[in-house]
DNA sequence: CAAATAATAAAACAAACGTTCAATTAATTC
DNA sequence: GAATTAATTGAACGTTTGTTTTATTATTTG
């Protein structure tokens, strides 16, 4: 009826978002009910009060820690070549990775956006806007330099990301194809949309998509 | 306190399946209430009850037309040409239209499948897998004759899929873009990503997209 | 115009919800 | 080993939930 033997606060934090990450990815974040969550981390509801002042602090918590986990993969492995051809792979690898990986957490960023108040969508709305800037950079600098052959970068970037995390609603590991597959293919059809090609000098072009399925 | 003047079973039916589809669009299923429903269409939550037996029921209605309305549209708008290009295209064209035009009942059959009971979840299902497999026959179809050029049938479907349903996420009626120009990008991407050509008889190779824009 | 039917309101139900509070025990500090 | 702090329980709070029941009124039918 108190504090029970070997009870660590750290990893009982852990435990519950862990395990809320869990529960709102499969039931929604409205029909998971407290009690179900608290249940699940083998505590009682009103523990989770010590670590989230209220159900809404966790799922922001949640989707904040999420997006700048997404900020913080692009910003390590974006290269350092200006090749825009190079850049989008880049880009394409570690969004397909991180979604795939933390196909929960991405459930929950991308579905429960509602449930946020006002100014706490808007924060992270904010930091999703910053991410895909990133991407439309990287399609109008090729576009400048005339390796991308694209109609409107705006427009190119949402049907790229919308179609990339895609990913998360059909790919299940372990069954037809690996990660290493997906990844090559969406490589493919990301350079075949922007028209990707490579000026050799001999007037022949080359679609960059089949180098970059050789190095995923 | 009792039937009201003018009131009409088969009005109410439908503002109450109108109000529903903006509310769980909006706040989402669980969020929803049945007497937030009610105020809506200006009832009390007990009227609802006359229309549909339960708050699942109702959900479940709306999804499963909507899902008919897809398939009915698609059937409508099939084309009876062999030509796995021009058929790709009107799959396109019609997808994007009817997906623009239901933004609000596509986010709920979207969104929503997982307050769903299992079979109904299933049945669902089953609807939307048949309405894919029309888009991987196309495909199929398009790779046998050596129209298109594609690494995995079913992986480029779901990319496709995704790719085009994205586009209620980020378009608004009225802004930057009109329906006419966003179904024209979204064409010319897709026949790039399926690497579509249509072989002239000279050698030389042209894009289909370039053909496909000027129907748009 | 009376009888039957359709459409609603109003009130109530038990269950579940997020959250708070006080009490209690484990672990840590001095 | 006593005092302090950390972690949790159990019970309770007021709301809200989906749904049912009963009564009441508008409309349609004969």
């Amino acid at each position: 009826m108190a504090r029970t033997t070997g009870s660590d606060g750290e990893k009982t934090e852990a435990a519950v978002r862990e395990a809320a990450v869990s529960l709102i990815a499969r039931f929604g974040y409205e029909a998971m009910s407290m009690r179900q969550l608290a249940a699940e981390v083998g505590v009682q509801a009103a523990a989770l009060y010590r670590y989230f002042p209220t159900k809404e602090d966790l799922l922001f918590t949640l989707m904040r820690e999420h997006m700048e986990g997404l900020s913080a993969a692009w910003e390590a492995a974006r290269p350092t070549t200006a090749d825009p051809a190079r850049r989008l792979a880049a880009y394409v690898r570690n969004h397909i990775a991180f979604h795939i990986e933390r196909r929960h957490a991405t459930h929950v960023s991308n579905m429960e956006l509602r449930s946020l108040s006002h100014e706490r969508l808007t924060q992270i709305l904010r930091m999703r806007t910053a991410y895909e800037k990133e991407l439309r950079a990287v399609l109008r600098d090729g576009v400048e330099t005339g390796v991308f052959d694209i109609d409107d970068t705006g427009l190119t970037a949402m049907a790229l990301i919308q179609m990339m995390t895609g990913v998360i609603v059909w790919f299940r590991p372990g069954e037809r194809l690996s990660v290493a597959e997906v990844t090559a293919s969406y490589l493919s059809m990301t350079m075949r949309l922007v028209g990707a090609r490579i000026d050799t000098g001999t007037g022949e072009e080359r679609h960059v998509h089949e180098h970059a399925q050789l190095r995923a």
